[in-house]
RNA sequence: AGGACUAUAGCUCAGUUGGUUAGAGCGCUACCUUGACAUGGUAGAGGUCCCCAGUUCGAAUCUGGGUAGUCCUACCA
């Protein structure tokens, strides 16, 4: 083994070698456990949170093939419809100016294939560099003819059951990207705004109760007045009873709109009169609906002013009877300067009766980032209502599980009051709607012309022509964990691996992603005996990986961290050229720049995969966000080199020696049977912890054991044996066989969070430990053996531990040196201090680095010293030459003082006489036997100070 | 408006069913190149467990009410 740890080395080998042994795929023996990877964008690139999820999916992967399951990975990259295609159009504009207009929908499409063959690869590169044992023979994108197939599959079956259907309904609208989007793609943001009054004249000479001529409606938006077809107000309301039922003259328009009572009017808020414009708003539009208003939609799909309104009934049909006259001054106006616009207009008629300041949140798309507009168009949509019923059942008797459960409720509250789910999109990158149209636009639902010709029995004289939308993304990832093991075929892979396991992924994604595949596969996907299958059967929710300051990382805000970076380290130049180059918006660039030479003045140093996955495996406590912590990430660096030297010396030590594989006769010192006990303790913590899904307790416990115990303190403790001359060979051979074969259980137990690091050292001391194999993510989870626990030897190491820290202590506080070998008494020892200081010696004189112990019989002079108590034995390190009085008086000050504190807290509570009554036997007891022992401490500590005192 | 989550050492976080001397890493202080490791070792300092009230013999932990922060959903004529 080299002398430094250096993981770039060994970390792309290491993978190679499993890729080409094809360990990761299937074994086709035990019990099934199975994953899906959350598809990743096809052209996109890994961030910090991939690479959190990954690590967790990995840990809990590698762990289940080595408890022997048949484990299958399912990895695959999304085509991100929308996402992509933006890339792509930006991507064409730079580079020829045009738009995909101007090339078309096959060209464009074409391009970005090629965009996806060119970058596709970067996704996959990652996650091997990662370490993700995912199956890459099994590898799927959601756009591959066969996947292609499944979901056309899908919507035809959803179809023909009724629950696709199509209509022109109001939707959310992209007037960027030109495209309907669904709910949850809309972000709602706080922005001030303005509320404008407008007066509205009654027509036909009709007065309210007041006298009044006119009313007042109350409007956010006042460029959708042309679309009003009805004037609201509630039926209680005192104010307007006489004119429920007469109409207003709209002004600029002229069109008479009826009054109508309806409880979406509420008498609280404006001025009790809404208007309705149910073209252009949702609650509107649910108003129209109930009562059969008209709809006239003012706008184009640009949002900009029409030449004249379209008309529609409220069951969508078109209606051209009634006036939708647009005055030609607002024609083909953007809907912001139309809405100035017609506010000066309404000011000048003398129609504007106020303007108020208004808080308000107003919807985005979440990808455009253009101002959502209601939209009157044609689209498909899923019956939400009826594919989430089963969902719910599911989640309610637990046949899925959310980690951490509160999740469920979010789960439930959203399924619970599902709207309709709008599927189609008017983008070229997706999957095509299988329907086709004759002339008269009638549909035909099958995945070609052909089968649409065959299905409905049409002649070969109607014309057939394809719908032009694709689906949302949502529709095609939903199919995610079956469509990949080849739904609609009942394919063994199905059969075998359908419902997955645990669904890792982030809670951001719970209604895209999580809430649709639960919907799609329990209606699409049966069992053998016809029962809709769950797609996972735990959903692990992970939070957040922000910055240090606990800022969300973003491009523009200039805080993203590149996992690939914290693994191979960056320079400064080269962080800067990716933080700031490409920028969306450049002005940012300044600051961000200042901010990263700040942070990062040197750029980032490789850490290596195994320490960032340590790190991601130790900050991944469920429910709650991660604040990513460089520092963090360098202690576990720190913690792989430390392994690294721990093997080393083992290497040192056992290689081309006896370790007892050939047999020969063992003996295990104290040292040995104490650490084999421990890590019986570890291996039953570690897999109850994976299993928990508390894979920061696993690494924590790790990180403990391997640190504290095995290197810190049982190294040391092997060192007497296998350095001292007169130890037999027996007891060499049991303490190299123990060296040895610890590391290598330890290696086992952390190869899930560590790969790399513990594949590296398992090969070289596999040899040594008596273990064969051809890799160590082949061998098995170590098991604990209980016949190993030696609660004895437990006992009898925190002894002799106290009796080292006791003398290390004392060496520290006085400052005495470490090379100055001290000797020490032993006073007031029981028989079994005798019998572990005998059979301990060498041990202490070693690690305590002492000349020599005198154990004091009773009546013993022992010289004036410094004390330190194990239990109630005293270790003593005599004063003369070494020790300045004052400073042990003061020590010993210290330590009274904090006996002092520890006995009147117990005090306290040992004279409460309701304490005493009703805490359980057992706590009253612990609490009388800490007093005692605390005041016999004390009391020794007393006696010594005025001893020393009186010198 | 409704809901969820969070608040523990200077920083980032653990703390399982109420009983611990409230822990870890980083940082800090002092000392140490001892034959795996200075990416190290030894010793140490550092906490009003956000606040108030309650339940209890006993609360970081349970209940109620605040405060601060994060997020989700809905609405806003």
């Amino acid at each position: 083994m080299d002398k430094t740890y250096q993981p770039s080395a060994i970390e792309t080998n290491w993978y190679k070698t499993w890729e080409d042994n094809n360990y990761f795929a299937p074994s086709g023996e035990g019990e099934a456990y199975s994953m899906v990877i959350p598809p990743p964008n096809v052209t996109g690139s890994l961030h910090m949170g991939h690479a959190f999820q990954h690590t967790i999916m990995d840990t809990l992967i590698r762990y289940q093939r080595m408890q022997g399951k048949n484990t299958l990975w399912q990895v695959g990259t999304d085509h991100a419809g929308i996402a992509t295609q933006m890339i792509v159009e930006r991507k064409l504009a730079a580079e020829t100016g045009q738009t995909r207009h101007d090339l078309g929908r096959e060209a464009f499409t074409d391009k970005i294939w090629e965009w996806k063959e060119e970058s596709g690869g970067n996704i996959t590169r990652q996650m091997r560099r990662l370490g993700n044992s995912v199956d890459w023979n099994n590898e799927r994108f959601t756009m591959d003819p066969e996947f292609q197939a499944s979901v056309e599959e899908a919507f035809i079956n959803l179809y023909d059951d009724g629950l696709i259907y199509r209509g022109k309904r109001l939707v959310n609208w992209d007037p960027k990207l030109h495209t309907a989007i669904s709910d949850l793609e809309v972000e709602s943001k706080e922005v001030k705004g303005k509320m404008w009054y407008l007066r509205y004249p009654l027509a036909d000479g009709v007065t309210t109760d007041a006298g009044e001529d006119h009313i007042i409606v109350a409007t956010t938006r006042p460029e959708t007045m042309f679309g009003d077809t009805a004037i609201a107000v509630n039926a209680e309301d005192p104010r307007f009873q006489s004119i429920i039922g007469k109409f207003v003259e709209l002004p600029l328009v002229g069109r008479k709109i009826p009054i109508i009572a309806d409880e979406h009017a509420d008498m609280e808020k404006g001025t009790g009169c809404v208007k309705i414009t149910p073209a252009h708003d949702f609650n509107d539009y649910e108003v129209g609906k109930r009562r059969q208003l008209p709809m006239i939609n003012v706008l184009t799909l640009n949002a900009d002013i029409r030449q004249v309104g379209q008309g529609f009934n409220s069951d969508g049909s078109v209606n051209d009877e009634i006036n939708c006259y647009i005055p030609e001054q607002f024609h083909n106006m953007e809907r912001f300067a139309a809405r100035r616009a017609v506010v000066a207009e309404f000011e000048a008629l003398g129609f504007l009766v106020k303007i108020e300041e208004n808080n308000m949140t107003i919807p985005y798309g979440d990808r455009g980032g253009v101002v959502i507009e209601p939209m009157l168009t044609d689209q498909w949509f899923a019956n939400a209502k009826v594919l989430a019923q089963p969902t719910i059942e599911a989640v309610e008797n637990g046949d899925i599980k959310f980690v951490p459960k509160q999740y469920e409720n979010m789960f439930f509250s959203w399924m619970r009051d599902i709207q309709d789910w709008c599927i189609s999109r008017q983008l070229w990158w997706g999957h095509r709607i299988p329907a086709f149209y004759d002339a008269q636009g009638k549909v035909y639902v099958a995945n070609s012309e052909q089968a649409a010709r065959e299905k409905y029995n049409l002649t070969a004289d109607i014309e057939l022509t394809r719908d032009n939308d694709v689906l949302d993304t949502w529709f095609s990832s939903g199919l995610w964990s079956f469509a990949t093991l080849g739904w609609p075929e009942q394919t063994d892979d199905l059969e075998t691996f359908h419902p997955t396991d645990t669904l890792v992924t982030g809670f951001d994604i719970i209604f895209f992603w999580v809430a649709r595949m639960m919907m799609m596969s329990m209606h699409l996907c049966k069992d053998r005996a016809g029962k809709p299958q769950i797609p996972f059967k735990n959903v692990y929710i992970t939070g957040l990986v922000r910055d240090e300051s606990g800022e969300k990382m973003s491009k523009t805000k200039g805080n993203v961290l590149d996992p690939l970076d914290m693994i191979d380290g960056i320079s400064l130049e080269d962080l800067l050229e990716k933080r700031t180059g490409n920028m969306m918006q450049p002005q940012m660039a300044e600051k961000i720049r200042k901010r990263t030479e700040k942070e990062y003045a040197d750029g980032i140093p490789a850490h290596g995969t195994d320490a960032l996955r340590f790190t991601l495996a130790a900050l991944a406590s469920t429910g709650r966000d991660i604040n990513w912590d460089m520092k963090r990430l360098e202690g576990y660096r720190n913690f792989c080199n430390k392994i690294w030297n721990a093997a080393r010396y083992v290497e040192m030590n056992t290689a081309g020696e006896d370790c007892g594989q050939n047999g020969g006769d063992i003996t295990l010192s104290l040292a040995d049977r104490w650490i084999n006990s421990k890590l019986q303790h570890i291996q039953t913590q570690t897999a109850k912890y994976i299993d928990e899904y508390r894979i920061d307790l696993a690494a924590q416990t790790l990180y403990d054991f391997i640190w504290n115990e095995y290197c810190g303190w049982y190294l040391e403790l092997s060192k007497p044996v296998l350095w001292n001359e007169e130890a037999s060979a027996s007891e060499k051979r049991g303490t190299r066989q123990t060296l040895v074969r610890v590391l290598e259980v330890i290696m086992r137990l952390t190869h899930p969070i560590m790969p790399f690091l513990t594949e590296e050292i398992w090969q070289s001391i596999k040899g040594q430990a008596g273990v064969s194999g051809d890799s160590i993510m082949l061998q098995s989870y170590p098991k604990a053996n209980n016949d190993k626990l030696d609660l004895a030897a437990e006992a009898d190491i925190e002894w002799l531990k106290g009796v080292i820290t006791g003398v290390r202590n004392i060496r520290g506080e006085m400052a005495i040196s470490p090379a100055k070998e001290l000797s020490i008494l032993i006073n007031n020892g029981s028989d079994t201090d005798l019998q572990r200081l005998n059979d301990n010696r060498n041990f202490l004189m070693k690690l305590a680095s002492l000349a020599d112990i005198t154990w004091l019989s009773a009546g013993d002079e022992a010289p004036m010293s410094a004390t330190q108590l194990v239990g109630k034995m005293e270790v003593l390190v005599p004063m003369a030459g070494l020790i300045d009085k004052d400073a042990e008086i003061s020590r010993l000050n210290k330590e009274i003082e904090k006996l002092d504190k520890d006995i009147g807290r117990i005090e306290g509570k040992l004279s409460n006489q309701k304490f005493v009554a009703n805490a359980p036997e057992a706590v009253v007891a612990k609490e009388r036997e800490k007093i005692a022992g605390f005041k016999s401490s004390q009391q020794k500590f007393v006696e010594q100070r005025a001893k020393i005192a009186a010198l």
